[in-house]
RNA sequence: GGCGGCAUAGCCAAGUGGUAAGGCAGAGGUCUGCAAAAUCUCCAUCCCCAGUCCGAUUCUGGGUGCCGCCUCCA
């Protein structure tokens, strides 16, 4: 049963979709107005596992993410650079989706764009002013009276009395109430604007995301998510716009989730405070996998903080599953080239660990189901592919070694062991580019490799340590490194 | 001032009313020419105080510390 935490009700609630076989989410996205940072990413990895979740447990799942192409930041980058607004959107959306797919993000359904969703946003904002949530100034500037809407606060569990308006910025006097947020901003000079019965202006920030979510999932959906920073204001005006357009108050998203930040030295990561790291800037130094598995390691509701010393930790621990993974493919070729019937010398040794391997395997399938059915909890699901790395890699050297027969029933027995780990591993969105991971792995490398490690086994069998250590420590300096196993030499990436 | 979150080993991080997963680092063993990888063993009474309970790290109250939101922000 899986249960999740809603910031809603402030616990945990069992999750019932409202659509029997279906789970609708609307995650918000980014303002493309600069590259992603790691920050930014971590919503985008948090909902992408919910999906694949999702998915494994036989949902059909409609995901939308928006992009908010419209906005001061993205204009004030257009004005410092000298190009249209477009061009600074259009840039950082590739961005966006350079470094996603860099992070094995499966695309969203629909990614809709206030530019695209123009009208609809317009006839919402009229809708709002019809009745009565809503009014405008002279200027053309359309606000939303937030107490016109008797939930107001109900997300964010504030009153609206207990606020510090202007504490930080201050209050536009024009407004009824100091809350009021804009619908409509009337448009400046030299500022991209729209036609509208408001006059020539754009959307406010918080109504795009009302608009795209109630087009594209409809009055009712089950998850809305985003960082938590998001809760206030935008979600709670999401909330009022949306409810007060359909008249229901219970209407809108179900189910609220919301991930933790990730910060710097504990201080939130922001581009405003610039304490950031880009996306894109980690992936010079550090796999996509490797950065989305340090982002899983942490629940998703916890802060995270960031640093160079925690990605590599999270690096070698990803090793370390990533070397079961070869293990179990291995063995996998092995029973799939006949080689565990062969040999039918019927051990007992062989019957027991087998049997152990994936008695372990089923339980901790079973346990990694649970964990992620408590709020989707990937840092215990993780903990537990730990565990069965550790079985594989023993049931594996005890074969290479020659220390265990295995017997016909092995070969089932390791087929259901692989389809149990790589079902773990998919859940999670890793091993699943093992094809092309040596990125400098080309035909020609290999041909070198395959020189340099055969002149090397010919200075060890001559007992010259000097010169094959020399070889070795060399192609570690290169990024190579070599291992001697009782099956021959390997290599890989460091 | 209002609202919310967190405090678990050297570091990171799960979790439970009956004395605590996993990872990294570290120590020792196996394997190895030596390494590496792998594996085995070892490494915590859970911020402080009070209360409830047979029993609390886990519940309640108080305290301390850190962080976030109340502006844009994932």
């Amino acid at each position: 049963m899986l249960q999740v935490y809603n910031t809603m009700t402030k616990r945990k609630e069992i999750f019932k979709p409202l659509k029997e076989g279906e789970v609708s989410i609307y995650c918000c996205g980014v303002t493309p107005y600069n590259a992603p940072h790691i920050g930014n990413a971590r919503p985008f990895v948090t909902w992408d596992v919910i999906r694949r979740y999702f998915n494994r447990l036989g949902y059909k799942v409609r995901y939308v993410q928006n992009f908010t192409d419209i906005d001061d930041k993205i204009i004030n980058a257009a004005n410092a650079q000298g190009v249209t607004w477009k061009e600074i959107a259009d840039k950082n959306i590739e961005a966006y989706f350079r470094s996603m797919d860099a992070l094995n993000i499966q695309h969203a359904d629909i990614y809709p764009k206030v530019s695209d969703t123009m009208p609809d946003i317009i006839k919402m904002i009229e809708t709002l002013l019809e009745k009565g949530y809503a009014y405008q100034l002279d200027n053309g500037d359309v606000f939303y009276s937030v107490e016109k809407f008797e939930d107001y606060g109900k997300l964010s569990g504030r009153k609206l009395e207990d606020m510090q308006a202007g504490a930080r910025i201050e209050v536009d006097d024009r407004k009824k109430h100091p809350m009021d947020f804009a619908l409509w901003k009337a448009a400046k000079p030299n500022e991209p604007a729209w036609d509208s019965p408001f006059g020539k202006g754009r959307p406010g920030w918080h109504i795009e995301c009302s608009t795209m979510s109630l087009k594209y999932l409809g009055e009712k959906f089950d998850f809305h998510g985003g960082g938590a920073d998001l809760i206030f204001p935008h979600h709670e005006n999401e909330i009022a716009q949306s409810c007060a357009t359909i008249g229901d108050n219970h209407a809108f998203a179900q189910y609220w989730l919301h991930n933790g930040f990730i910060t710097i030295d504990k201080i939130k990561m922001s581009k405003s405070a610039g304490n950031f790291f880009t996306v894109e800037d980690i992936l010079k130094k550090y796999p996509g996998e490797v950065v989305r598995f340090f982002l899983l390691q942490t629940h998703y509701r916890s802060p995270l903080d960031f640093g160079e010393d925690r990605i590599k930790e999270a690096q070698t621990a990803y090793n370390r599953l990533k070397t079961a993974h070869k293990n179990l493919n291995e063995l996998v070729k092995k029973v799939e080239s006949d080689e565990f019937i062969k040999d039918n010398k019927t051990a007992l040794l062989t019957l027991t660990q087998a049997g152990g391997l994936v008695e372990t395997a089923e339980r901790l399938m079973s346990a990694f189901d649970d964990a992620m059915n408590d709020d989707f909890n990937t840092a215990l699901a993780i903990s537990y592919m730990f565990e069965l790395a550790k079985d594989i890699n023993s049931y594996y050297n005890d074969y290479i070694s020659g220390k265990i027969q295995p017997r016909g029933t092995d070969a089932f027995i390791i087929m259901r062991v692989s389809e149990i780990f790589t079902d773990m591993a998919a859940t999670i969105g890793i091993f699943e580019n093992v094809e092309d991971e040596n990125n400098f792995n080309s035909e020609l490398t290999e041909k070198l490799m395959e020189i340099i490690i055969s002149i090397r086994q010919d200075a060890r069998a001559n007992k010259n340590w000097a010169v094959a250590d020399k070889i070795r420590d060399a192609l570690k300096t290169a990024g190579i490194i070599l291992e001697d196993t009782p099956q021959g030499v390997k290599w890989k990436q460091a």
